[in-house]
DNA sequence: GCATTAATTGGTC
DNA sequence: GACCAATTAATGC
């Protein structure tokens, strides 16, 4: 992982708690402090379990957060992409992170200390409280996965990760734009790769979806939404 | 092009 | 619906 310049103030994720406070005059030395690097495709740059060194921003690409449970089973409990947070949930209370991060792509992040984080929340309170909000919206997010994956079937599932992924990363030439293997989705959906294969080709067979390659595209993006809207 | 890895399919429990 | 095995497709080097 080298090290690599990304400045706040050419950044254009508007949604970078950072970046939204980046006017304010005590952000200044905090910005001046912070670290950056990329992170490869496919590897790893927070390890569960491991010390708390500070909050990650993804400045540009793609990464997944995962927990490790039952016999090495993973969870994908978030994806995330530019201008998203990464670290968050075990901040302040835990000495330890909760979840593992891998980057998807090569991605460009970066990283500010434990000591100034918790400054930037002592003394910015414009920050705390949009981190507050925040926190409240994933709380909730997490609440409706649990409820998903418990009362959600299969095919349902497969079918609520695929809209989900096509709305957070979107769709470009009729594909979906985010490498995920099936592997991967189906750690995101809590089944197995064989299961979401098959639902992927059933629904390649209805003409919901496609495949190009490893890539999926959604077809009838209407029909796909109707299948799961008793859940929503 | 070969070797490794991922996707797919079929079968068993 | 998970786990296993065999085949085929894709990808890295």
């Amino acid at each position: 992982m080298k090290e690599e310049l990304t400045s706040c103030s050419s950044c254009l994720n508007e949604n970078c708690f950072i970046k939204k406070h980046v006017h304010l005059e005590q952000m200044k030395k905090y910005i001046e402090r912070k670290r950056s690097f990329v992170c490869k495709k496919a590897q790893q740059f927070i390890i569960e379990g491991a010390p708390i060194q500070g909050l990650y921003f993804i400045y540009k690409g793609k990464v997944k957060a995962v927990k490790t449970g039952i016999n090495g089973r993973e969870q994908i409990v978030r994806l995330t992409q530019d201008g998203d947070t990464l670290g968050f949930r075990g901040f302040g209370t835990s000495k330890r992170y909760l979840i593992g991060a891998y980057a998807l792509e090569d991605t460009m992040l970066c990283n500010f200390s434990n000591e100034d984080m918790l400054e930037i929340l002592h003394n910015v309170p414009e920050f705390t409280f949009d981190l507050m909000l925040f926190y409240a919206e994933e709380l909730n997010k997490s609440e409706n996965n649990i409820r998903k994956i418990a009362q959600m079937n299969v095919r349902e599932r497969v079918i609520d990760t695929l809209l989900y992924i096509h709305k957070k990363f979107g769709q470009t030439n009729g594909v979906i734009e985010l490498d995920l293997s099936r592997k991967e989705i189906a750690d995101f959906a809590g089944t197995t790769d064989e299961q979401v294969i098959r639902v992927i080709s059933s629904l390649k067979k209805e003409a919901l979806i496609k495949t190009v390659g490893k890539k999926i595209g959604l077809v009838n993006i209407e029909k796909l939404k109707v299948e799961i809207i008793e859940h929503k």
